[in-house]
DNA sequence: CTATTTCTATATCGAGTACTATAAAAATAA
DNA sequence: TTATTTTTATAGTACTCGATATAGAAATAG
């Protein structure tokens, strides 16, 4: 990791910027973009509405960061399972499956950021931010399904997105791990059922 | 259908409360509850907030009151499948065609009011409000499966309702009919899977 | 040291939120 | 007509929203 240690001219800043994102993320989780103001933002990060909007310029930008930083913390499960050298219909059965477990891991942080961050949210920009990313996710989908089923890498990244986002809204719903495990599970066979009888 | 025709004293309502609803409905299902506020409301239904408030109450009786007309309106496909006399397996089969029909038939209006219409919202009332209409489906769901499957019909029915969520997510973000069908397709595949490995 | 830069806190901006007090207008009943 | 009842429209309540102007405090460079 590269730090830069250039010292700027002026009084350096007094609060941590990681810790702070960490806080944000972990706001917005729980609420979504739109459920969190930036009174409550700044509040629980400890510094004042003038440094949040020096460090970050405004709420959208805060919210991409936090994105970014979400994606680098929290999915290396689903890039390590799409790594695995399986089968398609292996690798998403374990990906069903550790979804399950990260959607209801922390009772207050419920599903998936990205896919259910800006969902019903007022700001176009952050609606299209978060769009961005649940596309980068099919994309990484449909690289993998293609080494072994190029046509069908779309229509199968596109089934297993929505059944994340099945889960990820039934996990905030209030369902249990097991019970999502189950789902996934069945979503799994049907996948397996389908690319069996496409070859 | 029995009107009332009492006649109260006092001047009359001057507007259509029905049409006031329907309007009021597309909103909601348009950007959820939180997305459209009372003014905005008021002026598409052309009437002022006062009569607004004096009609129906408040924001979230008002939704309370557009939920039941969605459901008395928009279910009929859902209630009518789940009649028809086939087994689950073809009924829920025919249950996701038809939901992707339904979810992308106006593309002012996607997915489904009633599981989409109070996602991230800050008005606990009204997740509680759409959280039991939910409720209520699922426990169609329930009763539907049951009927052949009484051990697992609770599971079934929340992976009924868990795929329609994300058919509703999905044709919100975009996706076409026939994408949400093909998906509905694998996702049926995989509940006829499951209930033939299970009996 | 001085000069410069940048952060900090206070206090607020204008716009938007759900909601309502007031009173005029309109339609009824008697 | 007159009295009563209810709906209207105007205007405004108190609050929250994202974002900032101002000025003082703090840390650097030279």
């Amino acid at each position: 990791m590269i730090t830069k240690k250039i010292k700027r001219r002026g009084r350096p800043r007094a609060f941590d910027v990681d810790k702070g994102l960490a806080i944000a993320k972990q706001l917005f989780h729980q609420r979504g973009f739109d459920g969190v103001g930036v009174a409550e933002l700044s509040q629980k990060m400890g510094i004042t509405a003038p440094s949040l909007y020096s460090a970050f310029g405004n709420k959208c930008e805060l919210f991409e960061r936090v994105l970014e930083k979400y994606v680098e913390e929290e999915s290396g499960w689903l890039v390590s399972t799409l790594q695995e050298e399986n089968s398609v219909e292996a690798a998403i059965a374990n990906l069903f499956k550790r979804a399950s477990k990260v959607y209801t891991a922390d009772t207050t942080q419920l599903g998936c950021l990205v896919l259910d961050g800006a969902r019903n949210c007022n700001d176009s920009k952050a609606c299209e931010l978060n769009a961005k990313f649940r596309q980068a996710t099919w994309q990484m989908l449909c690289d993998r399904i293609a080494k072994e089923h190029p046509k069908q890498a779309s229509m199968l990244a596109s089934y297993i997105l929505t059944i994340l986002m099945g889960l990820s809204a039934a996990a905030r719903d209030g369902l249990s791990e097991s019970e999502l495990q189950t789902i996934g599970e069945i979503a799994a066979t049907g996948l397996s059922a389908h690319i069996a009888q496409m070859t």
